[in-house]
Parts: C-alpha cells; sequence; structure tokens
DNA sequence: ATTAAAATGATTAAATTTAATCATTTTAAT
DNA sequence: ATTAAAATGATTAAATTTAATCATTTTAAT
C-alpha cells in the first residue's frame, strides 16, 4: 500500500490545524516552500483542499464550492440544481429527514433561513445546520462510516422508525428502474431503507450519471418513492420508462 | 436583540464558504476592503475566526489553534496539560467514552494515532476523529444542542447505557465538593450522568478555575469518580479536603 | 555502477494583501 | 437642527506570498 509521504503528512497536518500556511507546512515537514506549493497545487486538483494567497484548509465538506464571486453565477453542477427543486419542496414548519451525501448536503444549504426540523445520519449537515438557530437538528446515531462520515448501524435505525417525516430525501451512487437504489454495504442499505419507512414523502435525489448503475445490496424499490428529482441528462427511452412509473418524476433545469 | 447586521453577514458566509478572502466578503457584504478587514480583526479578537495573510475561515472547533511554529512550544493552557495527562491514561485497544466540551476535545488530538474505540456526544469530536483509520467512532445521537453542538435526550442515553467503556472522560463547566458536577439544563445533566454509569474508570477533567461554582442539576457526585485530573491552580485547602477523597487525585503541569 | 527522469531547493521578479493615513459619511446625543 | 464621535472608504507604501527559472539532488531503471 501507499506508503506515508509528505503530501500525507500535509493532509494531516491540516486535518488537526484549521487554516495553515505554507510556512507552516515548511516546518511540519522540512520540506522548502516551492516543494509545499507544488504538492499544495496537486492536492488542490484533487479537490481535497482550498487555497488563497496566503491560506490552506482542508475541504471537510461544502464540496466544489465556487471561490469566486464570478463562479456563483455560472457553473451550476446537475446536484446544485437538482437541490435546488428539493428545497421548494420544503415548507416552514416541515419536519424532514436527510439521508447522508453531497447533494443532501446541498440541500441542506439551502434551507438554513427555514423554521424546520431536520433528522440526518450525515455528521457534516448535522454540525452545518446546527450553527443556524431556526433549525432544529437530530442526529440518528451509531457507528460512524469513515467513507461517508455518517452513522450507520442499528441504533439509528431505531430512531429513523420512531419518527415520521413530512418528506425524506434519500440520496444514491447508484439507482435503477431492476433494482431501485442500491448500496456497496449491508448497514448503508438498512439505513437508507430506514429514512423511506416512515416518511409521509419519499424523494429520491439522484443525479443521472448515477443511472443504471448498481451495488451489491438493494436498498429501496423505486416504486416506494413518491417523487424522483433528476436532471436532463437522462435518455429519451429511460425517460419514457420513467414517466410511466407511479412515483413523480421531475427534471431540474 | 441585536439587529442583523455586516458581522452578522461576514459570519454567516463563512458557514457556508469553508475558506475565505477579504476580496470575496467585500462583495458579500458590499463594504470596503478597509471595512471588511476591520471587521475581521474585531472577529478575530472574538477568537471566532483564524486568519492568514490572505484567507479567513471559520473556528469550527480546534480551539485556541496556536498559529504559528513559535507558539507551539510555549503557551500551554491548563487544558492542554489536563489532556495531556488524560491522554496518558489510553492503552491501544482501549474504548473510551468522551463527553462534549473543549477539554475532552484537546483529548482527541492526542489519541489519533492510537488504535481505540471512541463513543462520543459531540459532533466536532466524532468529525474530527472519524477522519483517522485507526480510532472506530459512535456517536450517541440525538437532538443537537447549539450551545455546544452535541447530542441530547433520552435516545443517546439508551446507547450510553448499553455500552461498557474502558474509561469515561467527563468535563464540565463547574464543580464542586458539596455539589458535583453541575450542568445548566436537566437534558445536559442527563447526558454527563449518563456518560458515568457503566464505565469501568469515569474521570473528571476540569480545570480549577471551574472549582466551585455551579449550575442548577447536580449531574454527578464527585465520589461517583475514580479519578480527577487538573491543574495545579487549587488552594492548599481545598486540595488537602479534595486529597482525603476516593477518587484519585490528579495534578497535571 | 551508470544514466535519465523526476523531484527538490534557491533565487528573483511579479502579484497580491495588508497597514497606515486622512478625508468623507453616517450615527447618536442633545 | 447642530455637533461630536464613530464608522467608512480611498489612497499609497510596505509587507507578504506566489510563480518562474534554473541548478542541484534524489530516485528508479537498466
Amino acid at each position: 500500500m501507499g506508503k506515508y509521504n509528505r503530501l500525507d503528512q500535509i493532509m494531516d497536518y491540516l486535518k488537526i490545524h484549521n487554516l495553515v500556511t505554507v510556512e507552516e507546512l515548511v516546518i511540519a515537514t522540512e520540506a522548502s516552500p516551492a516543494t509545499i506549493r507544488r504538492d499544495l497545487i496537486k492536492l488542490d486538483q484533487q479537490g481535497v483542499i482550498s487555497r488563497t494567497h496566503g491560506g490552506v484548509t482542508l475541504n471537510r465538506f461544502i464540496p466544489a464550492q465556487p471561490t469566486t464571486s464570478e463562479k456563483i453565477h455560472k457553473n451550476f453542477t446537475e446536484k446544485q440544481l437538482i437541490a435546488d427543486m428539493a428545497a421548494q419542496l420544503i415548507k416552514p414548519g416541515d419536519s424532514i429527514a436527510l439521508d447522508a451525501g453531497t447533494t443532501t448536503l446541498e440541500i441542506a444549504k439551502r434551507i438554513t433561513q427555514m423554521p424546520i426540523r431536520v433528522i440526518t445520519s450525515d455528521l457534516h449537515i448535522a454540525l452545518f445546520l446546527s450553527e443556524f438557530k431556526q433549525i432544529e437538528v437530530t442526529i440518528i446515531g451509531g457507528k460512524i462510516d469513515d467513507s461517508s462520515q455518517s452513522c450507520i448501524g442499528e441504533h439509528g435505525r431505531s430512531l429513523l422508525l420512531q419518527i415520521n417525516p413530512d418528506i425524506s430525501f434519500i440520496s444514491c451512487n447508484s439507482w435503477s428502474l431492476n433494482k431501485g437504489v442500491t448500496a456497496p454495504t449491508e448497514d448503508k442499505a438498512l439505513i437508507k431503507a430506514s429514512f423511506a419507512e416512515k416518511a409521509d414523502r419519499v424523494i429520491l435525489v439522484a443525479d443521472s450519471s448515477k443511472y443504471d448503475s448498481y451495488s451489491l445490496f438493494t436498498s429501496i424499490r423505486l416504486n416506494r418513492f413518491t417523487d424522483i428529482i433528476t436532471d436532463n441528462h437522462l435518455d429519451a427511452q429511460t425517460l419514457q420508462l420513467l414517466q410511466c412509473q407511479p412515483f413523480t418524476l421531475h427534471i431540474a433545469g
């Protein structure tokens, strides 16, 4: 396996120190400023850090952040369009459930000023939303899955089965008409399924690039959803097929 | 109450954008660079943000971070000394429970390379430790308390009562021989008490400045603890009193 | 061991950010 | 309405960071 190199050293330093200068990393790694800058360019291209003229941080969350105001008004990704549409379905006073994921995090970013209750399995979403006073946040609890930094396991499931949200937003890495929403581990599949259990409205938020792929465990059949929000890059045939299904298909963008 | 001013605007911008430049804030607030810098100096003095020459972030956690290498080797606070001592009591393979708080977060920072299991109520600790592969993290779940960004309520308590850690580290804002460890709300007191329930060793980590103050709810009597770790600023009389108690008193520093 | 490629470090100029200063505008008190 | 104090904005020089270039060192393949 990959050995512990200077890039790992920089990453570990960034994990412990919020905002860092090149100078600090020079001291921590005993490399030259030029080398550190070259490393930072690599890490930046990987998308794991953010840089300014004079500062570096780990991208703990808030992925693919446009950094200049120019960019804010263009380069909307599919996920952002999907999140826009999803957020519009939420009304003040609602209780909503947010599955772990970047699309659901995008939804979270759009509801910060709304008086609502949110239940989530995602540490990033919980921490992010808990900074806004109008929002009451509940995290389901349980063992933390390293890759997604979200809760998995029976403990969180038991909480989800006790709660009846107005809307449950579920994201995924793979979905298809045949296999439904699938997940790579049984644990993750179980939590995802629990999100769909008690909600009045169950909404899949998934971009078209994830369509027609699948992982080992089926979590939720598509006909369990009341709505699916996706982007406008599905092919015509698929579109036709999905429009005949019992759920409402929303095309964002 | 205070109205929504430019400082709030800056803070809200920082909550959504990880790493930010003065230029961005100029655009977001429609103020001049000079004004933004003056605001940032204020926020920096309040300790809520970190600055470099060219970047600003919110201090999401990792409090009172020394920013230059000089400072790393001096200015150790009492909390850090306490955390040093606490971390030394942890052995590879242990299961430990970490109460919410900055002292326990300091402990977390010292055990990142150790193969252990950690259970915590604190979102920051959970998120922080979940980035290190050797550590298995569990969060107790429940409603998030805004002020401490940690879990409170019955759901998390039920998890704590199912788990038997080797050591439970408990922090507090107020402690005394008479009233024990106290907390401002019943919810918080209950969670804290639950941390002390099942652990083999129950350790209070609290600096001396918090001694002899109290809040409304008593959470844990001092004689429930097996150890107390504090700093060397307790007065002689108190010291003598505490040394006669059944717990082991550790003085850090 | 030799060689070529890649990585690193030092140097310098260019770009960017900050601090200091002072004029102007806004706010708050009477 | 008037006045003083505070806040803000513009300008410029100083400080800091970055990018570019090239020499040197390290690494990997034969």
